[in-house]
DNA sequence: GTGAAAGCGCTAACAG
DNA sequence: CTGTTAGCGCTTTCAC
């Protein structure tokens, strides 16, 4: 589809590929599920009955229509049983971004998890991107996947929107007040009780001004710890400040230069992000402003990615299962898959005191 | 599929999900391209022609089935599309491993160059471990992608089953000598470069013993860089060991303590590492022994992730646009599959010099 | 307990 | 230029 001038149209219409190879290749005769059929002598329902132990054909022709399929290397052609059934066995997983190496474990969890149920996984990237969002749910509707696992970005239009086209299973990865008329697994990092460990350590440590950098509101769902961060002005003796930053790296530490180059006296002294890889970008700004990390300012990041206690100075941070989290997503979804209802599952978090976070300089 | 005794006779036949569930599931009406038909008042054929950009139907007809679908959401369901033609619009990504970040930022490319395309991503990680990449393959297969991308462990068994099934486009990612008589894409990363660079780097400080840890053979296609690292020793004045190891962190460390553990003068006094990832199991192995990094012992990464520059020493490293490597396999496998030949790419790489590497301790 | 046949959504050959 | 039709591989009634 989709040659030259009108290709932004069909893209709009059909986002799927749009190459016109091939007509001519020839096309690889494929083991159908007659042909098992056939070698076992039966009919191709009762082999499709055999082969899915269902009630309904004998022991002897079930064992020889199982062998003829092991003999021919059969493989159930999927476009046929989802065309048939809906059904692709495939999950979608759909992700904020795929810049952030705290994503990488929990795909590595999910893949794994799913691999074991002989799921396959369709992956997306939204890349920030709400517009790109939606087309990716469209590809994954298209695609028919059994379920989708979502860590989603902006309002809760992609999951309606799932949810009203499929009526199938879905499960929300870090977005626990995400869209919450609608009946989905949860599976999310405590992040309040995060923000509350990253606070009482830099409290107990002395500190009186301190920042949480958040992504603005419509790019993620950090608005539970921000509002965590703010309420706990009531219990803690400190300052609260909010920074918001994009995601990304370099502007990033743009955006934290500007905050460090304020005088010590309104600077925070303790910093709060809600990644490593965002830490990082403090520790390129405490240097572009002639600050010390873990004298002049204390980080705390979260996440606690394997070279974390590497960096210089070693980073304070929350540690978080993130293979865990991955697996808890494609269990929630394979479960709802099984007929049970939805879950929650909360992924508790543990706080790993270094160099990065010391007592405010005096 | 496979409910109790069978399941794992039926597994061997059909590693496809064998979830019963939702059988009762209310099946969602769909729109289908017989939909867009009706509305627009012509045949379905009409209409397929139509929103194909072939010839064969009247401009008015074209502008007004594309209108009924933009009207009716139409999107072309994949698994009706993939029965009949072969073509499912995806392309499977096959990975070594998901826990090397290394692999984070190729993923992210090919699936940004994959998305721009139209095309759908699949992904596998075969864990280093050849019967799950089997497997993999099978679904691969079984879902008729329209390309593979495989960064291959093993023997070339996997590809030449892929090519032999489907005829269909392959690219091997960081594989160049793997399967020479199959017709495959080739994208990797100038390895033998990088372990020269390194290399020279090092005999540039003064070291006289530089150790390569490479992967045991059947897990990688880290031969080349081997054979070049043996190489070398006709052009440069080093004694060159390689140490074998698995690419898990832990068992890393394990094998590296025991190198570092020998005496002073028989133990390597420059390390390369095939990734940052494996460099800081030197950070730990040396720490465990009581040596300092960048002190007592050089060491040399590959990868430059973005963490690295704060590593504490800061880690010497080959960095390497892994992005751009993971767009170069998406357009090799995208030109295929527009017809064009099979092509190679070599990505180059620069060394990073930092404070991990420094002249030998005398 | 078994086989014949319909039809999921789509494309491509063919007839009008 | 347009419409009818067959059939991709599979599951699931429905008759036997």
């Amino acid at each position: 589809m989709g040659k030259g001038h009108d290709s932004m149209l069909t893209a709009a219409i059909a986002p799927t590929a749009s190459y016109e190879w091939m007509m001519t290749m020839e096309r690889r005769r494929r083991v159908s599920l007659s042909d098992v059929a056939r070698a076992a002598g039966v009919s191709t329902s009762a082999a499709s009955f055999a082969l899915n132990s269902r009630p309904g054909v004998s022991d002897t022709v079930r064992e020889r229509v199982k062998e003829a399929a092991v003999q021919l290397g059969y493989v159930p052609w999927v476009s046929g049983v989802a065309l048939r059934t809906g059904r692709s066995g495939a999950v979608g997983l759909l992700i904020r971004n795929l810049r952030n190496p705290f994503f990488l474990d929990v795909i590595n969890g999910f893949d794994a998890t799913c691999a074991e149920a002989g799921l396959g996984v369709v992956i997306g990237s939204a890349d920030y991107t709400p517009s790109r969002e939606s087309e990716l749910l469209s590809t994954f509707i298209a695609r028919e996947v059994d379920g989708l696992a979502l860590a989603p970005i902006g309002g809760g239009s992609a999951a309606s929107r799932w949810h009203d086209a499929t009526a199938k299973p879905i499960v929300f990865i870090n977005a626990a007040q995400h869209a919450p008329d609608i009946d989905a697994s949860r599976v999310h990092v405590d992040s309040e009780g995060a923000v509350r460990q990253a606070v009482k350590h830099l409290v107990g440590l002395g500190h009186s001004r301190i920042a949480l950098v958040a992504a603005p509101k419509e790019h993620s769902a950090d608005n539970e710890r921000t509002g965590c961060f703010l309420a706990l002005q009531g219990e803690l003796a400190f300052e609260a400040r909010t920074i918001s930053s994009e995601m990304r790296h370099d502007r990033a530490v743009e955006v934290l230069t500007n905050v460090l180059e304020e005088s010590s006296e309104t600077r925070p002294t303790g910093i709060i992000t809600s990644s490593d890889y965002l830490a990082t970008a403090v520790y390129s700004a405490a240097s572009d402003v002639g600050l010390r990390v873990g004298v002049d300012v204390s980080v705390v990041g979260h996440d606690d990615l394997a070279t974390s206690r590497f960096l210089s100075p070693s980073l304070t941070s929350i540690a978080v299962d993130r293979y865990g989290l991955g697996v808890a997503a494609a269990r929630a979804l394979i479960h709802q898959l099984g007929g049970a209802g939805t879950s929650t599952v909360v992924v508790p978090t543990t706080l790993i005191a270094r160099q990065s976070s010391c007592p405010p300089p005096t």
